[in-house]
DNA sequence: GCTTAATACCTAGTGTTGCTAGGGTATAGC
DNA sequence: GCTATACCCTAGCAACACTAGGTATTAAGC
């Protein structure tokens, strides 16, 4: 499955990506393969401008990071209005799968 | 809830709402707005060209009817291949619905 | 008779968004 | 030196839902 499924819900799995700790680009694909049992493999050129998005939108922030021994990292942190955003979209989530099961569930009316 | 969430999963509600029946345009509009419970309240400009898209693609076909009062209708109808990639597209649903919840439940590991 | 609303169809252009394909830097192993 | 992996980035493409317009038919209200 690739993230054209994903596409208005990416920045939601992103958002709960970080809910439990900040970090950095690469590890937040690591984490969301991982995740989502192998389902959700997104390239890099899909997750970067993604974490742009958010941070511009104001939901993120990012920090750069020298560790010692590597190259810079760049880590990104879910800012108060972001765990707004994630709660809003939690709820749409819940709201939005279940109008779509209605649609798929054999016997829905 | 507008239809943007919905972002590649439209097809898959428009064949939903199609398997119970062959129906004009109009109809599945207000079909799609009952059954989600007024959660998908889609603009024609949405559904018309998914509609010619699904046809083209083969997973609809579609007739003239020429009713003995008001303007022609074009009614569409599931074909064989339709109603094979509702299939699929049910299965993929429930894996895609999974995955997400994944992310969104509390406690998820 | 005229206007409005509802039914019913359509399309051109726009904006968002995920993907492809490429490029760059740093470290470790062969 | 070469390759693989970790880590960052962007330009351009394609898909798709939306906006904003258009047309035709019928019935209701004035």
């Amino acid at each position: 499955m690739n993230a054209e499924m994903l596409k208005g819900h990416l920045d939601t799995v992103i958002l709960a990506t970080l809910e439990r700790g900040a970090a950095h680009g690469y590890a937040v694909i690591e984490e969301i393969r991982r995740r989502s049992g192998g389902h959700f493999d997104l390239p890099e050129g899909t997750v970067y401008p993604a974490l742009h998005r958010l941070e511009l939108a104001g939901l993120l922030a990012s920090d750069w990071v020298d560790p010692p021994a590597g190259r810079r990292k760049r880590v990104y942190a879910l800012t108060a209005a972001g765990r707004d955003a994630l709660g809003e979209r939690r709820t749409g989530w819940a709201e939005f799968a279940r109008a779509v099961g209605a649609f798929l569930e054999p016997g829905s009316a």
